[in-house]
Formats: structure tokens, sequence, C-alpha cells
DNA sequence: TGTCTTACAGTTATCGATAACTGCAATTCA
DNA sequence: TGAATTGCAGTTATCGATAACTGTAAGACA
């Protein structure tokens, strides 16, 4: 009795409180819930004028599916999940604007989450995402491992890693060519008729190795000397990271005995950082020392002497990788996993331009 | 027949595809679902032993409830929606960062959209989380009406306004001072020498008004001279906003025939361009003209001259609004809305430092 | 010794949608 | 003209969990 005094107050809810459901709708027309799922879906069961009569009556009540309630049953949680290192990067927050509005139109929606380069917080944020049964997961990883994603695997979700790879993983991967980007940088200086070039490198990731890997090519290419000394990490740990890794790095160098004319650095912040050291030691940029940085970060015009820098197209990485995300939504067996590397373009400013 | 095959086949998946269910536990440990979900919930009614039992089996089988399952009945998602004009402004970056941060923790997720400054946009994007029936949403918007809150509100989904208020309007906000910040930066400009300060505003939001009222009121107060034509706005429309509009009101500026000796602007990248028109012109910062900007975004150590700068803690008002979100998840009426205002500080950098 | 608690676990209905079938009338085809 | 098809809508079972009751045995208490 008290029973069905209950299910009598949930049913008057239809009108009071709550959003609109499948059941009011077909109450109000005296049809069944399964039409209006019919005509929500598109079915071509359904009649021209019941069609328009259920139409009416949803847009009139506001009606919006509930997606829990189409997840549990459909299994596909029309939600993308996206992990990066640090979303205040542009470059990051650049990719996450890219997949966002990609998706958006299909009825996506996108889980952000920021491991703040810690591993163990991104195997946690992996794990919550895989609790959430996101349709698909887009990872640039702070990993060294890959119990991770053999978890993801397990749970046939189907995820793309972007911007850095992790070693013994055949895994979708979108990002640049990062030897492309040292063999460009470099080369761009070497024409700029630097003789002794540096490199300032970052640690830990594959995009740092790969970078280094392409200015040793071109130096190897174009016979220049690679004296000792002129391949300074910029730290890995918090404090000595970016630009202010970036100044240190650079203080190393100018205390060599030859002292480098060109220096390729990581990435932006850190070229700041060595830009600052340059100039605070009284040289200038570029008569004493060129410049090129990597990543061509939308503020790269504001800075003292404007900074030539390595261009990743980070938009088309995020368009890529939301489109192969979306097309694998839903398959059993990944086909194959895919690679995509992007050709990373030189935006030449003041910083290292000398004729 | 054929169904039960069905449902045999669907049994048989327990242990073969698929994540595990709590009827999966069930079955194995000989208990009823009801059971195993009780364990899960911490609730009393369980023995030690069995508890102990399932939790084990649980480890075992990598059990994750099902997200959606459990919303459909209890009516939480455990999902915080975050509406912001512009992923890539630091400022929203970081409190997009602060809030996931905040809520991380507490078994919530974040869904980030960005609805670049678009109202009809935004309206969409805010529909889309109405649909997915988020716990709360925080939202930094573009709107010039009011009905996308309306409609929050008819759903009785609590809302969080921050950075930008909404004419006629009564919700949550969370922001700073705006008034304030025009004093700080205003004030700061005066007793640095200045004679004769200007104003870059910003155009149709809440806060490029309550900056200005600040600037104008530090100025009567210190019996400044307020003469016509030192308020000039930067479009509102794309290409002349940010720094490139900078640019261009500082030119209208210098071709006033009372050249400013320091100007407040709305933002840093305002602030930029503005320099740089200054510096174009042939007149040096500070001594010719002093700038103040707002926001201290990250980058701001790194300009051609250091930028003073009102800095707004962007990620106390992340964490502010993201516990106001989650203190007001599942309430049915909302006690009053509240209204938090930071207080503004000045961090002083070379742009603006004459004694 | 019989009733009342207490501790512990199970039953049943439900959340809001969809998939897979099942009708039933009108139409088409042989 | 009878059988098969088509168009249109309804029935039933289900997705994976939880809320609200309903037992049942062991121990407490009078």
């Amino acid at each position: 009795m008290i029973n069905q005094q209950g299910r009598k107050q949930r049913r008057s809810k239809a009108h009071s409180s709550g959003p609109a459901r499948l059941k009011d709708i077909a109450q109000d027309l005296g049809l069944s819930t399964v039409t209006i799922s019919k005509v929500l879906r598109g079915h071509p069961d359904i009649g021209e004028e019941t069609r328009a009569r259920v139409l009416k009556r949803m847009k009139e009540l506001n009606y919006q599916p509930n997606f829990a309630a189409r997840a549990l049953i459909t299994g596909r949680t029309w939600t993308i999940g996206l992990v990066v290192p640090d979303l205040l990067h542009p470059f990051f927050a650049l990719v996450a604007k890219a997949i966002s509005a990609d998706i958006r139109g299909q009825g996506y929606s996108l889980i952000i989450t920021s491991s703040e380069d810690d591993p163990e917080l991104e195997r946690e944020e992996i794990g919550q995402l895989l609790a959430r049964r996101v349709d698909a997961m887009v990872i640039a990883s702070a990993q060294h491992d890959t119990d991770s994603f053999r978890r993801i695997e397990e749970q046939q979700i189907p995820y793309i890693l972007i911007d850095r790879r992790i070693e013994n993983l055949q895994a979708n991967f979108i990002g640049v060519d990062d030897e492309a980007v040292g063999l460009l940088a470099t080369r761009h200086l070497i024409e700029q008729g630097c003789q002794r070039i540096a490199h300032i490198r970052g640690a830990g990731t594959s995009t740092a190795a790969g970078r280094m890997k392409g200015y040793k090519r071109a130096l190897a290419t174009h016979r220049q000397p690679q004296p000792p000394g002129y391949v300074v990490p910029v730290g890995i740990s918090g404090d000595d990271r970016g630009s202010s890794g970036g100044y240190a790095a650079m203080e190393k160098l100018l205390s060599l005995k030859q002292r480098p004319d060109g220096v390729f650095c990581f990435n932006d912040p850190v070229a700041m950082g060595a830009m600052h050291a340059i100039l605070d030691a009284g040289l200038r940029i570029p008569e004493d020392i060129a410049v090129v940085g990597c990543g061509n970060l939308i503020y790269s015009d504001f800075l003292r002497v404007p900074l030539t820098s390595v261009d990743q197209d980070s938009a088309a990485i995020g368009k890529s990788a939301a489109d192969l995300a979306l097309s694998l939504v839903g398959k059993k067996e990944p086909p194959r996993t895919k690679t995509e590397l992007m050709s990373p373009k030189l935006v030449v400013r003041a910083s290292s331009l000398r004729k």
C-alpha cells in the first residue's frame, strides 16, 4: 500500500519536478515509450504524423534524453577522456580545445584531467576514466611503464597516445616528428652561419630524445663540430625545469671555454630562460648567440627578443587524435595501431635572424 | 528458447569479456548482488568475514562500479561541468586545473568545455551539460541574457558563476573584486608619480566595467585629471582584441595632444600590445610611460619589459568554486546565493617602477 | 521458557532508456 | 483471392546498480 503510494508520487512527478522523461511524453500523447524512443533515434518504424506530434511535444517539454540510462543499455557513454601532463601548458590547452571542438558536434563530451606530470596520479586518473567507461581516451603520458595501458586494452577501450610515446608499447600515436624538429632547428642555425651549436635538451620523454637525435644528425650531416659539454639537460624536477632550468643550463654553456654561438632549446620556456641568461651576461641575441626554441607558443611574439621557434601544429594533433578516437569507438578489435607524424615547420623571428 | 540462449550467453560473458559486475562477484561467492553492493557502500549490515571475502574478490577481478548504472538509480553523476570562454587563456586554464585537483579526491570528474566567447555556443554547451545531468556547473559566461541560467535553475542544478557576472541574475558568484583591481593599479601609477593616467578598457563584461570604475575612483580620490579620450576601449571583435587591440588603442593614446605618462590596461595581452606600441614609437617604459596590466599571466616575466600586473589568484577562485559547487550538490533548495570576492594584489615589475 | 532485539543477508521494485520480438492492418503479389 | 510483404506501433526483457523492505537465526531479557 505504501509502496503504491510511492509509485504514484513518482509518477505524478512527471509534471512537477525533474526533467521530462520518455514516459512523460508517451503518456501525454497516449503512445508507448518505445515509440518515443524510436522517434528520438530516427527509427523508420514511425509514421510522419506521429513523429511530428512527438517532436513537437519533446520541444515543448524541453526533453533531453538521460545519458546515464542510455549509456547503461547501449554501452556507450558518449564521453572521451583526455589526460594531459599540464593543462596550463599552451600546447596541451590547444590540443584540448581542438579535441573538444572536434567532438562537440558529434554529441561527445570531453573529460579532461591533468596529471601534473606525476605517473602515479596519471595512473589513478586513467583508472577513473576506465571506471566511467569513456568511449575512448587520448593520453599525453607521463608513464614509464606499460601497465596502465594494458589495463585500458583489457577493457577494450581504444586509446591514442599523443606527443609522447611509451617504450615497448605498440599503440596509436599522433605527434610531431621530433627528429625532424631537431633537424629543422639545427639546420636553420647552421644556415644562419652558426659555427658552434649547443643544445639544451629535455629529460625523460621520447620527445626530448627525438629532438636531440635530430640535432645530432644535422650536425653530423653538415660536418659541424660536436664539442663535449655542448648538450646540457634541463633538470627533471620541479624548480629546475622550464625557464629557470633554461637559465641554469645556459649559464653552464656560457662558462665553457669555447662559448657556443647558437643554441637549440628543447622548448620555448627553456629558450626564454636561456635568452635571459644570455642577455644578463651582456651578450646580444642573435649577434653573439642565436636562439631557437620549440613549440611556437602564442606568446613568443612578446618576448624581449622575438623567439624563433619550431611550430608543432597542436590543433592538428588534437583534431587528428579526436578523429581517430571516434573512428575507433565501438570496434571490438582495433584494426592495427596507427602512427601519424606531423611535420614541424619553423617560424623564424629575430632571435636567430643574422642575415 | 532463443531468448534463453541469449541470456545464457550474456551470463557466461561474466568471465570472458567486459568489466566485472556486481553480479559476477555475487555468483562467485554465492551471495546476492545486494550484499556486494552493501559492502561497496560500507553498509553496516555486512559481517566482517563476508566483507573481507567480497573485498578480496573485488580486488582480484579489478572491479569498478558502473557509473552509469549508479547514476541512474541515485540521480547523481559524480560529474561537474565547467564552461570557460577560452581554455587557452592561462586564467581559465589555471581555474580548470584548480577545480580538477580539488574535486579529484572526492570521486568527481570534470567535463570542460570552451565556448570561444560565443554566447550561442555556450548555450549549446550548457544544454549538453544539462542533458548529462552534471551534479553542478561552474561557468565563466559569455552570455548577455539570463535564459540559459533559468534553464539550469529549472533542473535544480547548482551553478556558480566565476570571473564574470550577468546582469539581472541573482546567482552564486566567485571572482575578483574588479573595482579593487582598478583602484590598486591606478593608485600604484599615481604613487609612481604618473600625472596623466590613461586606461585601455575591455568591452562587454562586468569585469571590464568594474576595473574602469576602480580606475575612475582612484583618479577622483587623488584629484587627478581625467582628460577626454583617456579611456580607450579595445575592440570586441576577434582581431581587435588582445594584444593587437592593445597596440591600436595605445596608438590612439599616443596621438593625443597631451600624451599620457601611465596606462592601466584591462589585461596582460592588451598591456603587451600597448608596450609594443610604446616601444615602437621610440618611447621608454617606464620612464616615458608606465604600464600596468592585469592577470599576472605566467609569462609576464618574459616580456621585453617585465610587466607590472594585478594578480588574481585563479587557483583560489577555482578551489572556492569547486568547494562551493560540491557543497551544493544534492541540496534541493540552495540556501541563498553566495558572493565571494577575492582581493587582488599587485605584482610590481619594471614596467611601472620609476623610483 | 517465550518474546524482543540484534546482526546479517536476501527479495523486489526501480532508475530511464533501448534491443529484439510480436502484433495487426493495409497493401502487394502471384 | 489467398499468401506474403510492408508500415507502424506495442510487449517484454535488459543494462548494472541501489533503496526500501522482508526474513532468519542467535542472543538478550523478563
